[in-house]
DNA sequence: ACAATTGATGAATAGGTGTTCATTCACAAA
DNA sequence: TTTGTGAATGAACACCTATTCATCAATTGT
């Protein structure tokens, strides 16, 4: 939010910075530049405003734009698995619980933020014709379906459901899930995220109906 | 290839087409490369090339790029629509298959065509910051919702269900879909349109016991 | 047959973008 | 203080892209 105050050349003691504080400040301003013009209109000069420093900057600390993409998407890869581990420590131990939490998480105002969510999108927006970008929202989407198999097996144990396949419902939930986004993003009618949360939990809650109160 | 030798011998009939003709074939050679190269690094020496046409062509029948891409979208809306009426008109007359023709149609080879879901998605993930996109995004929608809405409900009737709530029914039923199309856009061990059918079909079942045999 | 009309061309234009690199300057070690 | 290091600059460069427009030629009307 906070735009970044352009620093005047002339006052001194705002010069010099460590890499890695560099890198995401610049990351930071180019999530902020996708979410308000979207990637075609992104340049480096905006990303080098936004950041109140000056034109070679990027290519300074990362080389190229293209790169700077990549880490851009990396980082918002990072950020929502960080959000999901945060969940699930803070969790009940039981299966219910833990499925309960990793869901609640989408809908987490630090990760449905309706910048992000049009950063993601704009990155899946490229996903056909962009290979690097394939791979980093491939991988995300591995990591966050393994998780969700070992829950689901977990619960359909504890509730000794019967007839329930869980890769499919893995399927159908994940599915949910970015579908839900897709709603935070476009709808006319501003779709709360906690309307997204409460029909995700009105799933579960069809699904598993001996576990109805993890799910309330 | 060889070309300009300004003999009366120019080619075979290579001129003059009626505008809509003309329209139709820059439209559909825009979807082509955004399909192959993506939104951003579409441009007009592209898509004049693809069709085989000159560089001012696309000014002439569309003035400017933008207005190209605004009407490449509508087209994509369009097809959509006429794909669902198509569906609907030859579906029996039962809420319940009716229903399920509608949902059906999402997942038919010429809807979920993988090229047609990537620009699909190239555009969402610009609506953020293009208003004109998220218009006629947000039409689709809410035209399809009242679709949906109105066959929901005479199936609830119709199957005497409680305990439904038909708008949030409604919502997780696109969000399901839209998800189910992300699926089908990035998954790596090609998640098949069939299988994302059947996903469907299988939920529909879960929501409505008394009609499976018109989901299966 | 001869204009008139209009689709189509493609070279030229103007504006913008990513990248480079010689130079500057803050900071800290000697 | 002096000096070495490397972060940061910003003008210059080469490239690309959307748009224009004078020109051409196929079709239509008379």
């Amino acid at each position: 939010m906070s735009e970044s105050i352009p620093v005047s050349v002339k006052a001194p003691g705002r010069r010099r910075a460590a890499k890695g504080v560099r890198k995401r400040q610049l990351i930071e301003a180019t999530i902020e530049s996708i979410a308000k013009r979207g990637l075609g209109e992104t340049t480096l000069s905006h990303v080098s405003t936004a950041a109140g420093l000056s034109q070679g900057i990027v290519n300074l600390h990362f080389t190229s734009k293209e790169n700077l993409l990549n880490e851009t998407l990396n980082f918002l890869r990072e950020d929502y698995d960080q959000a999901l581990q945060q969940a699930l420590a803070k969790a009940p131990d039981t299966p219910a619980g833990r499925l309960a939490a990793l869901l609640r998480a989408d809908f987490k105002a630090s990760v449905a933020d309706r910048k992000k969510i049009a950063v993601w999108f704009a990155f899946w927006g490229e996903v056909k014709s962009r290979p690097a970008y394939r791979k980093i929202c491939q991988d995300r989407v591995k990591n966050y379906n393994e998780i969700l198999h070992g829950l689901l097996n977990a619960l359909v144990v504890d509730g000794q459901y019967a007839n329930i396949d869980v890769p499919q419902l893995a399927d159908t939930i994940t599915s949910l899930a970015d579908g839900l986004w897709l709603n935070l993003l476009i709808s006319a009618r501003g779709m709360k995220r906690a309307e997204a949360e409460r029909t995700m939990m009105q799933y579960l809650c069809s699904v598993f109906p001996k576990h109805t109160e993890a799910f309330s």
